[in-house]
DNA sequence: CACCCAGCTGGGAGCGCTCCCAGGAAGACT
DNA sequence: AGTCTTCCTGGGAGCGCTCCCAGCTGGGTG
């Protein structure tokens, strides 16, 4: 019927005037603030259902310089960020986080390099009063420079370029401790890595805590092969780590998206996990579940993650003083099958 | 070293104080508008490098009407919504969409019942120019709510009550005939499926495509189980279905989910696959490639419906006249080992 | 009866920007 | 020399809201 072409748009004027009232009163009302009799409350309330008022959110944010939401930013193409269970639990920390905050989060990702201006530009420009950004690849330098900027953020994963961006992360490197303990305690005697990029501080927290395990117990450390995290990328890696150390009976792989690759590249050569090579991975992801045989695996809290950065900001936003600069997350060993 | 204490907002007062010019001539560049010496040009363009000067989104939106901003909307408490392949998929395709667009993309979900009045409100307040919704369970009336508020929507995937809101979506009726057809094809004398919820477009589609090819054929049409899209529901499915047609010799699945539900389940009782029962699956989500056997099933465009929805919104929001209302992208049949 | 204070109310100013229109400068014609 | 273009420029008005301050009521107090 109406083809969206009233477009009429309501002020609060024309709200004060059917009211009966003055903008300040209904103003007044919007924002709940005390001083308003019951008679003129009641008579706003009618007049913006009825008008079906609806406050006009950039006029409000000129004067009062907030907006009320919130971005996560993930500096990764939107490829990768979808389906990755990490993104999506945090996403979903981030989103419980928020509760009843009233504040909306806004979800950026950068769709290439070429619009990285674009992104600093709009979270700058003041449509969001902070930032969660997540998964940065090596020295990224966006929050550095929206701190500068003087935007509030609050890092998902510590930064490489170390700055002082506060962040939350997991501990990563427990975690590969804790890993790389267990294959040790079940007896296995060459124990290898397959560990994340070397230029993202999880790869290079996990396979620092798995060096430190071996060197503990004075095993070598050089059954070592970077991954990316993809399925494939992990069944070359382990493809890899074979050709170089035969002798493997035992892995621990920086995710579990490459134990899965992994398990799948030694399957189909007849090797048989665990009683050849156990296999610890990392996340404990759905994948880890349904993996065949299921994945013993690295347990980090994603959703807390979310959860415990989007505190932190708001706690900031609020203007709370002396909050910890950064925040590390416990891990956990979950014991499946596969080691 | 600076704590963000300086909130020193540079306005382009300021800028065209500081370049010799006026306002207007600074906005003039901003906007890269025609009319502006080459000298004027660059005085601004310096000026605003050197005082960092950033436009303020909520000054220039109040006057101009737009954001240059569009909605995704995911009616759907986050937990769902990330780590389902679909919605991941859609979200790239829009993603992609949006391409040199300079618009950016701000993703909402509606994280329970309470907060549907915050989410109308923020998508009528002008916080975006136009709105995707997807997936909405039954006869959600947000998107009607939000046309009628004057707000520019288009929905992925068909909306169960009608109203007259334009969407795309896979043209899944053909996909559930197609696949039922093959199930035909093959000899197979028995043959049911999970469907999906029955409040939702995509599982009536399905149904009805599935249900138009037995009839055809002259076969009984009864064999039918609904589930919700997860493993353990099509895990739960296919028990019952077994259990009230304990004939069936191949079995139609909704979504690839479901269909590794119910392998799962028939792999626990022994019954093999396709040998004992066929499946075919729908989405051809990785979980096709990945299940054991590897899934026969109907593939469905999903990035290209994110584009072609972004596509449909952005041309509406340029003032396009005579946009189709709705479209249907095809579906294919891929051919695996389940069936 | 004068006074005061609390409780409400209304209007002005201004947030930072875009848009419009009136002008000025410079060149190209009568 | 005068007029008309063309190109560029500057300033006023106003977008819809919040915030501040002044005013207006009415009931309590000296």
């Amino acid at each position: 019927m109406s083809e969206a072409i009233d477009r009429a748009p309501v002020t609060l004027e024309e709200v004060a005037r059917a009211a009966g009232v003055s903008r300040s009163t209904v103003s007044r009302v919007i924002n709940d603030l005390p001083g308003v009799s019951k008679r003129a409350r009641e008579a706003v309330a009618e007049a913006i259902t009825s008008l079906r008022y609806v406050p006009n959110q950039a006029a409000r944010n000129l004067v009062t310089r907030r907006t009320d939401s919130i971005a996560v930013v993930v500096s990764e193409k939107g490829d990768q960020v979808f389906g990755d269970p990490f993104f999506a639990g945090v996403l979903r920390g981030v989103s419980a986080g928020l509760g009843t905050s009233h504040k909306q989060l806004v979800l950026l990702m950068s769709q290439g390099d070429a619009d990285r201006d674009t992104l600093e530009n709009y979270l700058c420009s003041g449509h969001v009063d902070g930032a969660i950004v997540v998964s940065l690849h090596g020295n990224d330098l966006l929050p550095r420079r929206l701190v500068d900027a003087g935007l509030p953020v609050v890092l998902v994963g510590r930064p490489l370029a170390g700055g002082s961006v506060p962040y939350v992360d997991s501990d990563n490197l427990t975690g590969g401790l804790v890993a790389a303990r267990h294959l040790l305690s079940l007896g296995r005697s060459r124990i290898g890595t397959i560990a994340g990029p070397d230029d993202m501080a999880v790869g290079i927290d996990r396979l620092i805590g798995w060096r430190r395990a071996l060197g503990d117990a004075k095993r070598p450390t050089d059954a070592v092969v970077h991954s990316r995290f993809s399925i494939d990328a992990g069944a070359r890696a382990m493809e890899e780590l074979l050709e170089r150390h035969p002798d493997v009976d035992a892995v621990f792989a920086a995710a579990d998206i490459i134990a899965v690759g992994a398990m799948q590249f030694l399957q189909s050569r007849g090797v048989r996990v665990p009683e050849d090579i156990a296999i610890v991975g990392f996340d404990d992801s759905v994948l880890a579940t349904m993996a065949s045989p299921p994945l013993t695996t690295v347990r980090q809290p994603v959703e807390e993650l979310g959860r415990t950065t989007t505190w932190r900001l708001l706690a900031q936003l609020a203007g709370e003083r002396h909050l910890p600069p950064s925040i590390l997350l416990p891990t956990e060993l979950i014991l499946r099958s596969s080691a």
